[in-house]
RNA sequence: CGGAGCGUGGCGCAGCCUGGCUAGCGCGCUUGCCUUGGGAGCAAGAGGUCGCCGGUUCGAAUCCGGCCGCUCCGACCA
């Protein structure tokens, strides 16, 4: 159907592409690895950002900024972060350049080289160091929304590129277990955020000692499953234990008069969301949104043969948003979007949400294709039948489903029932797919040939073991994705047979 | 960094093997007409140092050498 973009069943990672191509969300930049996040892109992470910031703030944390420069000394404080990092790190090491002979070239050379960072424990912890003097300095809830680097050797739109922008929480406490609350606070706020506004089914647990966070003591993670069965790391939260505090000397004066390190945290989402979105919800005719999510929640395609019917048609569309978003918003749209193809009307101004009145000079069919590869998520139609009736065609996007309302039913109210439906329809819908895509395994074998048939989450009792985990992604590419949460018996070890009352989660992973 | 492939208008490609006149085609773009309930049609246009550097030759997109870049597959990863 859709001409310009490759079936999934064709060619799954071209699909992807071809989906932010034709939705205009991001380019490639002309530095590998990196891209261009294009306004139809980055209205999805302001979305994003507005959701997830309000539940930050909910939990009592606030923002700050730190700079993006890092000294490279700082890395190497601690053990496991250098290890973990370093053959990452975008390095500076020169101040400036100049004319050579074969044009400019670098010159005044650092003392000491910088790290672009490619996350920031190390600096919180520098300043943590000289801002907490006492107890009552904590906990301290600092975030950040920030870009940040990583030089990786493969990259991919959205989920894996040099640069990326995230948000990552910095918080330091008084005792281990306000710590490990925080942790598991944060886990939540993402897990929530995940079903809630994004509409993606994501499970919670803990990750294994080899897939935990360089640094962290315990590194927890909202995991979810694509529509390709790879798994997807949706989000992270970390338990550093006193690691970074004992690194950088993060001490606090306690109750009881004495020195003691705090104990640290840190959480993070990133843009690799938007990749997320794509893959949960999205068909071969293009992107599709959830409600919630999409900067253009509907648009108005009007239909007509000519001038006549246009006016009329136009009228009657101006009718609709009117009840829909209110006159007066749809009368300052006309006035700033005077003699424009596109009448922008907000239809919810907190949540940058906004209905589009199509006036372009172009065939109907075509905008129809046009919103539709966008992800909009209700399309309005209305043609001269429609006008005659009162009534107008509402299509769902995710359902493609084609209904006829009374303009008389056309309210605010209806219109925020229509994505309230839609959004947890969505979410079902997400759900139904990862659980017709979990299987369970009760021996090696079975777990091998599941991870090779890309079956989905693998579920399967495990002990947890590096060296096992390592032969098996040898074997298999598979890693354990998750040790859920959710537990209940003991059973034997696929791989070992040693007892263990640890069920995990294998899958292939982005 | 190892293996494979590819660089020709904005995008996708043909031409290269076997060198030769003005470098083609589809999509897209511009203007006009005509159309408009699931990607119409016609007409006229705009747009290219054939990745870069060098060599062979009367003559190079085409042959030779070097370099650069990109994509895919592995090792690494939010």
């Amino acid at each position: 159907m859709a001409r310009n973009i490759t079936p999934r069943a064709k060619d799954y990672p071209e699909w992807y592409l071809d989906v932010i191509k034709a939705a205009e969300l991001a380019d490639y930049s002309p530095v590998r690895g990196c891209m261009v996040i294009r306004p139809n892109g980055y209205a999805l992470w302001e979305a994003i950002q507005r959701d997830l910031d309000f539940r930050f703030k909910e939990t009592g944390h606030v923002n700050a900024y730190f700079p993006v420069l890092i000294p490279v000394s700082f890395l190497q404080k601690e053990a496991d972060h250098v290890e973990g990092f370093a053959m990452e790190c975008a390095v500076v090491t020169h101040g400036g350049l100049q004319k050579g002979d074969s044009g400019l070239e670098p010159t005044g050379a650092l003392p000491e080289p910088l790290i672009i960072r490619p996350t920031s424990e190390t600096l919180f912890g520098h300043m943590y160091a000289q801002w907490i003097q006492s107890y009552r300095d904590l906990p301290m809830l600092l975030n950040q929304w920030a870009n940040v680097m990583r030089w990786e050797m493969r990259t991919r739109l959205f989920l894996r590129t040099a640069e990326f922008l995230w948000q990552e929480g910095h918080t330091a406490h008084e005792t281990a277990q306000e710590a490990e609350e925080e942790t598991l606070r944060m886990l939540d706020v993402y897990s929530d955020f995940a079903h809630e506004f994004l509409a993606i089914p994501v499970i919670k647990g803990r990750k294994t000692e080899s897939e935990k966070f360089p640094g962290a003591v315990t590194t927890y993670c909202v995991e979810a499953l694509m529509q390709d069965n790879k798994a997807l790391q949706a989000g992270t939260s970390h338990n550093l234990g006193q690691n970074f505090s004992k690194a950088f000397e993060m001490k606090y004066l306690g109750r009881d008069n004495q020195l003691s390190y705090c104990w640290t945290t840190s959480w993070g989402m990133s843009t690799r969301l938007i990749g997320a979105l794509i893959m949960t919800h999205s068909d071969d005719e293009g992107l599709i949104l959830p409600p919630r999510v999409a900067p253009t929640l509907g648009a108005v395609v009007p239909i007509y043969k000519n001038d006549e019917e246009k006016e009329k048609v136009v009228a009657f569309c101006r009718q609709l948003i009117a009840r829909v978003c209110g006159q007066e918003r749809l009368d300052a749209a006309l006035k700033r979007d005077h003699g424009r193809e596109l009448v922008s009307v907000f239809c919810d101004e907190r949540a940058q949400q906004k209905v589009v009145l199509d006036l372009r000079d172009m065939r109907a069919v075509e905008k129809h294709f046009h919103w539709e590869q966008r992800g909009v998520p209700f399309r309005f139609e209305i043609g001269p039948r429609d006008v005659d009736k009162s009534s107008f065609v509402l299509k769902t996007r995710f359902d493609g489903a084609k209904n006829f309302f009374d303009l008389s039913q056309a309210t605010a109210a209806w219109l925020q029932g229509e994505v309230t439906r839609v959004q947890q329809a969505m979410l079902d819908r997400a759900l139904a797919h990862r659980e017709q895509n979990t299987v369970d395994a009760s021996s090696y074998d079975e777990l091998k040939a599941a991870l090779q048939e890309r079956k989905g989450f693998v579920r399967c009792w495990f002990k947890e073991s590096r060296e096992v985990e390592a032969r098996i992604k040898e074997e298999t590419r598979g890693t354990v994705r998750v040790i859920p949460f959710a537990q209940s018996g003991s059973g034997k070890c696929v791989v070992t047979g040693e007892e263990t009352s640890e069920q995990v989660l294998f899958s292939v992973a982005y």
